[in-house]
DNA sequence: AGTATTTGACCATC
DNA sequence: GATGGTCAAATACT
């Protein structure tokens, strides 16, 4: 029995109840950021029944698996990354289904036998840009190529240790053309990798924010169940961290000093034309620049079943929604650091 | 020097 | 032939 954990959700919840208030009765307030605090709260309720649920308390949950939402606990980018998952790949990951309602179509594959999805993610903020497009993984881009129709060059990474480890995950980033701050991320393949120096190796196997549910280590469906997700991602942020000396760590994980993670939050609504002016359209997807990071969401459809030769369209119009936060986003990362 | 990125060329598919 | 994806040499970065 968690008290630690359970008391840190509802205390949440309480926060978000109390934001919800306030931008309830502030007229200038927008239905956006009262849906995502809605959610916030909504997974706090999640969260504290799934907590219980492990404690046998209740029965939370459609199987047995405690699935932390997490949403708030990982970071907004995480939250959203979440919800931008494509429906087709939640199908082992619970996290996922209620919030996309997916459809419960089995895994698709393509022809090649490698799984593909999309997620969308919106940069923003003041955030180092890499953190929208992080997904837990090292990638290195191995190509750049202007698009039909496209005004900004997709860009083609693969995972790092592709040769030392035949990892074959790849993944494609398209910047779109109403707003450049908004990335359509394929992905293709499971990881199979084991990062180097992979000081977690106690623990699960990094999950990753990318795929959504199968992760890396086969068999996928197998792990993916042992340990939540929002779990496993913080594991997963957590060794990369570590592998790659991040010089801050804070930005990059959870500062384990005080045990809270202050995510700073604009203050005002967000501006999709605010892009930085030193980011070029052809500059590598891995430029730098400061941001505050949202990963924006929602995958509906972008199955093509249509097409037999790819399950997916890559003329997806997306529903996308602009999310604003608090002034700051307080995380305790003190649960996972038992 | 080792590693990552850029970019033109090449190949496969439609 | 057009297009998308990958290769690999050149270049940049650390």
């Amino acid at each position: 029995m968690d008290h630690k954990r359970i008391v840190h959700e509802l205390t949440q919840g309480k926060e978000f109840a109390e934001q919800l208030k306030i931008h309830l009765k502030n007229p200038s307030s927008s239905h956006e950021t009262q849906e995502i605090l809605i959610h916030n709260i909504l997974n706090s309720y999640e969260n504290t029944l799934s907590l219980l649920a492990i404690c046998g308390l209740t029965t939370h949950g459609s199987n047995d698996e405690p699935h932390l939402h997490g949403e708030k606990g990982i970071t907004n980018l995480e939250s959203q990354v979440s919800l931008t998952e494509s429906p087709h790949s939640e199908d082992s990951d619970p996290v996922f289904q209620d919030i996309h309602h997916k459809d419960s179509g089995a895994k698709r594959k393509s022809k090649d036998g490698l799984e593909k999805w999309k997620k969308q993610v919106k940069v923003r903020g003041d955030m180092v840009f890499e953190e929208a497009l992080d997904d837990g993984y090292s990638w290195r881009k191995y190509g750049q190529k202007d698009v039909l129709g496209a005004k900004h060059p997709r860009g083609y990474y693969r995972c790092t240790y592709r040769q030392l480890q035949g990892c074959l995950a790849t993944k494609q980033v398209q910047r779109t053309n109403d707003d450049p701050n908004i990335f359509n991320m394929t992905y293709h393949g499971n990881h199979t990798c084991h990062p180097k120096n992979d000081t977690c190796s106690s623990l699960p196997s990094p999950s990753s924010l990318s795929p959504p549910s199968e992760i890396q280590h086969a068999p996928p469906q197998n792990q993916l169940l042992e340990s939540p997700k929002i779990i496993q991602t913080f594991q997963a942020e957590y060794c990369k961290s570590i592998n790659e000396n991040l010089e801050n760590p804070l930005l990059h994980f959870p500062s384990t000093s005080n045990n809270n993670f202050v995510f700073p939050m604009l203050n005002s609504t967000f501006d999709g034309n605010r892009t930085p002016s030193f980011i070029s359209p052809t500059t590598s997807e891995s430029t730098h620049f400061k941001s505050i990071v949202a990963v924006e969401s929602e995958l509906n459809d972008i199955v093509s079943a249509t097409k037999s030769t790819s399950f997916y369209s890559d003329d997806v119009a997306l529903p996308f929604e602009e999310l604003e936060f608090g002034n700051t986003f307080n995380f305790d990362n003190s649960i996972f650091f038992d």
